[in-house]
DNA sequence: GCGCGTTACTAACGCGTTTTAGCAAAAGGA
DNA sequence: TCCTTTTGCTAAAACGCGTTAGTAACGCGC
């Protein structure tokens, strides 16, 4: 079965004419002039021989890859229990796959990241990268800004002067947090999504602060616990909080996957939701309307964010120039279910 | 910045030997001879000038690309809320880090199946592939076994002679049933984890129904349901199950993505688990032991699968031609929380 | 019948590697 | 001394495409 590989000088000789007007034809070159009769007899050749350009090929040529990559840079153990992973790459696959482009999944490991982004921008095995979950501390970041290679973040850094995509954590943690201030709660917990070195760590919790501030409610930092991502770690928080001594009504839960392993803590306790404590989440992933009680949160719109990802990215590729420090916002929304009652 | 691409050739001439010699010490190619001392100095000025391989040449001069593509063949709204593929990518990830290999992921459309597996088989983008979840009416998988791209599904379709990576769904499921059957529940409801034109559905309520056999319990169609993958076809399943009529006392749910859903049904109709109705489940996501209560489930190892089918795909890439159509079956073990009472 | 513009192509180079074939010098053996 | 190996390297040919510069043929106006 190992047939020879058709290539573009197959399909020339089969019309009788040169390589480059196959090339011209099968890309649909503008500004130049090739009879239609001619264009059909080439295309009707290509279909018929089956030929399919070599993508190594045409990425040397043109010096375009058209794949982008998508770089994680958390643990193995973060990747693998990341409820939001698919949502991401369903977002880059669908808007990826209307530009004709693939996507390459690069895992920079903690260890080297420096030399590891400068590796990726060199290799030229894509034409641009979207970094996720970036953090604060990585250092790495910096060198960015001065390689070659198109990058936007999911999520932003304040001081680092690239494009991104995000959503407003301040105001939507604000919105979750006033509206259990809404309801009455004046002793209100806060579990965040992730460890301070990530960006949205201190944006959602400084959220949540601003809410009670704007209540009139001091600041209790003994309510304040910062999570890792998974459920375990949100389990470990609340059985923290619970063991602290300081009473609570209610808890502002910065990722509904933590929420998983806070809601279980509680369980344990004996403490009904939301009889005994009121719980507003953070991301709505696909389990949160489906817990008992539905979970009332916020809505992220990770596909969203993504395919703006995606597009700011690609525009990035083409103009070269342009956009060179878009920042994209998306909108998110309090999705109220039945997690949380007034005292 | 935009400082030139450093080449083979600058380290060449930097060192005052051939591309040839550059190419060959730094792909430390066997059998061949070169002084250590002009390896050294090589090695050095490659450093120096930061010298980083141009990937598309390299393929194109090598014919390998040194990237696998994880073809995923469902809906968009599927691969969104795969609570499965973290652990695949995750998996996927940590074998092919290792072995110096990238992965492409890729999404082809339900609609041009057949052309679309020829494409990414000529386009040579990649070295080789791994089909997630295949699905039995997948006549293009046919194709796949005369092209000449390496491939390994993810999960097994009987009449098909390719390699591949799975569990023993079926036994599996007679796990999970007798279990339930041990306890003494006799009238036990199962719901599929997708339609039956995925591989895994017919053989999973194929475990089901010999552990009823094997026990003497006379098969009710009654009692069987198929969900789609997601929460909400869990929760259609389970109320439709709930209005059918039929009694029963626990329920086999071969997802536990889909579980979510059935048990947020349960939980609607005031039921309660265990002591209204036995749960089992199947996958064990993170979620399962952090549920209410926690979920007496199948672990699948997904990571582990994933790992296998990437060193597999390798194999069979270096190879060209070994193991041709090997297969490999990974252990399941049931896990017990506290989702089942006896009756 | 000459100049000029347009139409419809092609030759040839470049992309940055890997790979094949081979060569000069040094070493070893008879 | 002459012949054969071995050692250490290189020149040149792929690899399959994109692209630039250029040209042949033709029509048209004068």
């Amino acid at each position: 079965m190992q047939r020879k590989r058709v290539t573009s000088k197959d399909v020339a000789e089969k019309v009788g004419v040169s390589r480059t007007t196959v090339s011209l034809v099968l890309n649909d070159v503008r500004g130049i002039q090739i009879s239609s009769e001619t264009r059909q007899k080439v295309v009707e050749a290509a279909k018929e021989l089956g030929y399919v350009p070599d993508a190594t090929a045409q990425a040397l040529a043109s010096r375009r890859t058209k794949a982008i990559g998508l770089v994680l840079t958390r643990s193995q153990h973060h990747i693998a229990t990341d409820a939001f992973l698919p949502k991401i790459i369903s977002g880059l696959l669908t808007t990826a796959k209307k530009q004709n482009v693939r996507i390459l999944v690069d895992w920079v490991e903690t260890e080297h990241r420096e030399s590891a982004y400068f590796e990726l921008a060199h290799t030229k095995r894509i034409d641009g990268m979207i970094l996720s979950t970036p953090r604060l501390d990585d250092r790495a970041l910096k060198a960015l800004e001065r390689v070659d290679v198109p990058t936007v973040l999911m999520g932003n850094v304040a001081d680092l002067n690239l494009p991104f995509v995000d959503v407003d954590n301040v105001k939507a943690a604000e919105k979750a947090t006033s509206y259990l201030v809404e309801l009455g709660h004046r002793n209100i917990a806060c579990i965040s999504s992730a460890p301070l070195e990530y960006t949205a760590t201190p944006e959602r919790v400084g959220g949540y602060r601003n809410a009670l501030v704007r209540a009139g409610i001091p600041v209790n930092e003994g309510l304040i616990r910062y999570a890792d991502f998974d459920p375990e770690s949100g389990y470990r928080c609340m059985k923290s909080l619970l063991q602290g001594g300081e009473r609570f009504t209610a808890v502002f839960v910065a990722s509904d996957n933590v929420a998983i392993g806070a809601k279980f803590a509680l369980r344990e306790a004996n403490l009904h939701i939301p009889d005994d404590v009121s719980l507003v989440g953070f991301d709505d992933i696909p389990w949160a309307q489906y817990s008992d009680p539905p979970l009332t949160t916020i809505k992220l719109p990770a596909e969203s964010l993504a395919q703006s990802a995606c597009t700011l990215l690609l525009d990035l590729i083409h103009d070269d120039i342009g956009n060179l420090h878009q920042r994209i916002i998306l909108d998110t929304e309090l999705i109220v279910r039945k997690s949380c009652r007034p005292v």
